[in-house]
DNA sequence: CTGAAAGCGCTTACAG
DNA sequence: CTGAAAGCGCTTACAG
């Protein structure tokens, strides 16, 4: 391996020389740079980034901790990220937790013994313990998909995003809408998405029977567990149903087409996250779109601000939705 | 920040002891190891990697590189990575070329110098320029989706499962088959599926317009746009499609479903891929499945048989598809 | 079983 | 404008 003692002694100048160039730190003289410029030219010389790091106690890597690394929403938020991140020379180290809760812990340490300059966790819950970890932690983190106290975060607006599907499915006439959430360690997803269905229903005066009420795990297949549950328990007067997440709603899509009934003649269905998927299937489903690339770019250029500028921050930044009318409401 | 240093004064041993009792090695009193242990745990210390890796040069970090971060393909190759790495404490370094083949090689370099012990390259064509800068690579390199002469690799039978896929047209009695490709320059993809189709036509001495053949880029546009060109200069017999990839015949289902045809009766069209959307879809399409996390799976297990083990492996594995039987032909 | 010392490849005051 | 020297936090022969 080639090293900055190599560059030096070929350069005729000292290593403290070769590093200024490298790092376009200090005064040198034209003469020099030009040598050690040459040398290195000829040598392929590359520094070392881990006697560097050791030294500066940087390392120009994010730390990444995802829930699930296959998924529409993870991949478009990475690539915002990337897209921020690779401009000015910073890489990624990803870590997934497989919706393994514990792991988002265990990654957050991990991560920091790693070095990383900083860490962007796109979180499902906001547990004390996460928060004590995040607080605890050398390194900064921001937050992706939740709000914590204190954490710079981005996040979308569920409650707002929530309340405007559900009142639009009320103007389209639906009067009898069942939901399919998830659980409420999930703050973002499973509380506040949850809260803009109910508060809607209850000022429109809507009654909401209990097994209206349906609860998945985000995948498709518990999207139609639900579908049936909420189907079989039923009065039988529900004429629509609104799916904290595509997936889910696709599940629940593939039930009612598989029971003959119209969509949305019988009963409407809608999602929110604008997956691939949900635009091709007949009828194309209408969702909610969130800019996932928008906020991986946010969260990356809020780290940078931490690390770069130094600054204290502790923005939430919430990013707006848009709606994707298509014909299944 | 705690170091060695802090835990030797504290445990009343020399760094040395330290060093031994952190990477159980050599010989350590039972005594000594429980001071050590116990100081430990109440400070909380964690060896710094980089001075680790400044002295053994190991990381135990794998650089990945990825045409494009968020795509079904991608996304589950690396999940299949990610399983193998992370029960035995490596990670991923992440880098994304966004289907620039220059960034290919620009990013062979980069990881190179971040000192990653191996890289795994998901590659998109074979250039010799990429052949030498694999081979003057410092750190093992394992190939995904494409074959090099004295790489080690893990790809699947493109041609083999081309050949299936037109097989099983023409025995469901379709004649008139048009293709839509790839650039050639990505020898899996442009090459041996557009073989395999070739080839079992000729066979059958079944003829092929000219027009029947074109070539798209991946997307989903670029397969309505292809096969509307087809449609149009076509004579007007075509009965049926095959794509190289479901993206590509999702976005011909498209155009043929805009036209009013009926899948399959007019024209049947298959890809391959077995993408989540290609199976939601109406009529559902029949694809071919390959096993991509096994793949990253593969990848992974090569490499670290070549790093752990220190062999010397080109080995080219290739996997097995599988035919996923549905409505669209 | 244990420790002193050298060294991994850099950067950065400090002195000139 | 330049260099000698210290030091970042580890590991590893070597000697005892």
């Amino acid at each position: 391996m080639i090293t900055i003692n190599d560059i030096a002694e070929q350069a005729g100048v000292s290593r403290t020389t070769v590093s200024r160039v490298i790092n376009n730190t200090g005064y040198v003289s034209e003469k020099a740079r030009k040598r050690v410029m040459d040398v290195i030219g000829e040598t392929g010389y590359v520094p070392s980034q881990h006697a560097k790091s050791l030294r500066t106690k940087k390392t120009k890597i994010i730390g990444v901790i995802l829930p699930k690394i296959s998924t529409d929403t993870s991949s478009r938020t990475v690539n915002g990220m990337t897209e921020v991140f690779e401009a000015i020379g910073y890489q990624i180290l990803l870590t997934s937790t497989n919706l393994d809760s514990e792991k988002e812990l265990e990654h957050l340490k991990l991560l920091q013994n790693r070095q990383v300059d900083g860490i962007i966790l796109i979180a499902t819950n906001t547990s004390q313990a996460l928060l004590d970890e995040i607080k605890a932690s050398k390194v900064p983190v921001v937050l992706v998909g939740q709000q914590m106290a204190g954490v710079p975060s981005v996040t979308f607006d569920d409650y707002a995003a929530a309340r405007h599907m559900t009142t639009l499915m009320i103007e389209k006439g639906h009067k009898h809408i069942g939901y399919i959430g998830v659980d409420e360690a999930d703050r973002s997803v499973g509380v506040l998405r949850k809260q803009g269905y109910l508060d809607v229903m209850t000022e429109h005066g809507l009654h909401i029977e209990d097994a209206w009420i349906q609860q998945g795990d985000f995948s498709i297949d518990s999207g139609y567990d639900a579908m049936k549950r909420m189907m079989h328990e039923s009065a039988g007067s529900l004429d629509g149903v609104f799916a904290a997440t595509d997936r889910m709603a696709l599940g629940a899509w593939r039930y009612i087409k598989q029971q003959g009934l119209s969509i949305p003649g019988d009963i409407a269905i809608v999602g929110i996250g604008s997956s691939e998927t949900s635009r091709f299937i007949d009828p194309a489903m209408t969702t909610i779109e969130y800019a996932h690339a928008q906020a991986g770019a946010a969260a990356a250029e809020i780290i940078l601000q931490i690390l770069e500028e130094d600054k204290e921050i502790s923005d939430k930044k919430v990013l707006d939705f848009t709606l994707v009318e298509r014909d299944s409401l």
